[in-house]
Parts: C-alpha cells; sequence; structure tokens
DNA sequence: CCGCGGGCCTGAGAGC
DNA sequence: TGCTCTCAGGCCCGCG
C-alpha cells in the first residue's frame, strides 16, 4: 500500500485514535509478519499510556510513557482500522463490508476508549518492533536512512549533493531510501513528470561539476515537495488495499499524470506515456516533454 | 562502494 | 466458470 503520503494518512488516523490513550492490551494472531515479533512484545505494550505519534521515511513511530517506541512498517499491504464494536456489527461498515479481509487481520490493539486498532496485512510485508527512543537514529532501521522530502533538508542544493556524480537512472537514485525517506514507485514517477525530467537521465546530471544545484534540481526538489502535499492532502492513493483509519479511501489516485496510464495522453503536451522497466520496478513517463 | 535482480507473500486482473 | 500467468505502493540480500 503504502509511500509516504498514505503512511501518513495513517499515521494522523491513530494519532486521533491512540494518542494520550492507554493500550489495554494486544492481540497477536501470528507470531510474524515479515519477521518474527520481538520477545514478549504484546506484554510490553499492556498498559503503556501512548504519546505522540511521528513518521519517519515509511515508518510509524508511537511514543510510549516508558521510554521506548513502537515502530510500525505497512511493508506493499499494511493497513490499520479503528472500530469500536458497535461499528464492528453494524452493516455497511468496513469491518461488514470486508468481513472477508478479518483472514488477515493480525494485531488488535484494544485501548482505554474502547476503540480496537487493527492491523491487517494480506502479503505481510509489513512488521512491528519495539525500540528505545534515545536509541532510534542509531537502530539498524533508521541510521542510513535519508533525507525527509517534506522537512526543509530537501531543496535544489541538497538534492544536488546527493546526486552528484551518480551513474544510475534519476529514477533509480529519487527511490533509493538511502538519499530520500519515503518516496516510492508512484511518486518518483509523478514528480519526475511534473519536473520534465526523463527517468532515464543519469541522477548525478541534475548537479553542476562542482555538486551545486541547477535549474534542473531546483524544479525536481520544488515537484516532489507538491507532488507529495497534494497527495496527503487528497487523504493518499487507493489502489488495491489503502484506506485511511477510517476505512475510507484515498482519492489522489485520480490526479495520476503518468503513473499506471501506459499508452494514454500525457496531460501537459498530449504525447503517449509510456512504460519502462528500470532496477526491476515499472517506470512511467512521457518521452515527449520529459528530458 | 555501486547497481541490479531475485525473493519474500497474497490477491487482482488479464488472457485463454 | 476456471485455470495460468503476470504484476503490485517495500525492502533486504547477494552477486558481479
Amino acid at each position: 500500500m503504502p509511500e509516504l503520503p498514505e503512511v501518513e494518512t495513517v499515521r494522523r488516523g491513530l494519532e486521533a485514535a491512540m494518542r494520550g490513550a492507554r493500550i489495554v492490551n494486544v492481540e497477536l494472531r501470528r507470531r510474524d509478519l515479515r519477521f518474527p515479533f520481538p520477545k514478549n512484545f504484546a506484554a510490553r505494550l499492556a498498559g503503556r499510556k501512548v504519546g505522540n505519534l511521528w513518521r519517519r521515511a515509511k515508518y510509524i513511530l508511537v511514543e510510549l510513557d516508558d521510554g521506548h517506541i513502537l515502530v510500525l512498517h505497512l511493508g506493499m499491504s499494511g493497513s490499520f482500522r479503528i472500530e469500536d464494536k458497535k461499528q464492528a456489527r453494524t452493516p455497511g461498515s468496513f469491518y461488514h463490508a470486508h468481513a472477508k479481509d478479518i483472514a488477515h487481520d493480525h494485531v488488535v490493539f484494544r485501548l482505554s476508549t474502547g476503540q480496537r486498532v487493527i492491523y491487517n496485512d494480506p502479503r505481510r510485508f509489513g512488521f512491528m518492533n519495539i525500540v528505545e527512543t534515545d536509541k532510534l537514529d542509531a537502530d539498524p532501521l533508521f541510521r542510513g536512512v535519508g533525507i525527509e522530502p517534506l522537512g526543509n533538508e530537501l531543496n535544489g542544493a541538497s538534492l544536488a549533493r546527493l546526486f552528484a556524480g551518480k551513474t544510475a537512472p534519476l529514477k533509480t537514485a529519487l527511490g533509493d531510501q538511502r538519499l530520500i525517506a519515503g518516496l516510492g514507485n508512484i511518486y518518483v514517477n509523478e514528480a519526475l513528470h511534473r519536473a520534465g525530467l526523463s527517468p532515464r537521465r543519469a541522477a548525478g546530471s541534475i548537479a553542476r561539476k562542482d555538486g551545486a544545484a541547477t535549474e534542473r534540481a531546483e524544479r525536481l526538489a520544488r515537484a516532489i515537495r507538491e507532488v507529495l502535499e497534494e497527495a496527503i492532502a487528497a487523504g493518499g492513493s487507493s489502489l488495491r488495499d489503502h484506506r485511511q483509519t477510517n476505512g475510507e479511501l484515498g482519492y489522489f489516485q485520480h490526479k495520476f499524470r503518468v503513473y499506471d496510464r501506459e499508452g494514454q495522453a500525457c496531460p501537459r503536451c498530449g504525447g503517449i506515456v509510456r512504460r519502462i522497466v528500470q532496477a526491476g520496478r515499472a517506470t512511467f513517463f512521457c518521452g515527449k516533454c520529459q528530458k
């Protein structure tokens, strides 16, 4: 499901339900997702009060009142939904409409508010962990994660510095989590189109020889920020699995200009959107106006 | 170090 | 209808 806008949408939904609440208990319906749950996972969460919720890259961070952080990753198909028992029994509710999917409800957090926060993940590429708050940045999960694309660190200059000298295609470099955290296949394609840059161009070609920013780097930085902000405002993109925590769909997928639009007209120049494969992933772009 | 391909899972959709 | 094949928003690992 998730790239940065979808994860951010989920974070906001979880924050509304969890912040200030206490975790009464946690039911694990499997011993693993992508990885085994850490030892005593449920017991370590029971009784904890939830503080702030943050996002780093595509991870959701849940602050606990014992100096630890619950780390959540949605993988490709993870989602959370929040419900109380009344909702669960209401015909027409998300729970009812997708009853067959409850086979993939793997974790249930019961909160002091009476609500339940349920993690569903058919493909089980997601995972959860508990780390010490003080050691978060040093944790293997976060050591070496790149800059936040919505923070102040992303601009033409930083983009040029990160990409200078790289021979990898621009598309591949943009999706490299060690450089920029949180961009995935959809928004990389969309940002490149908005910036009018070819995904096949060498990443280093948006930097000057001395590593300074070119006009292309400035354009790309603006495009990344713009597409992410618009997508978050739209509640993310709903392709297969993504829903907001209240069960509602995001609708940014209707705003895609190239992603999954092979053979259709480029909304900017009328050229035909092409599909190629780079580093094993589909790339969509307009060969006419992306240079 | 760098870039690429394969693998992890299940389900949806296309094509026959 | 049902089978088979391909592909999917992420990420890790190993290879050359």
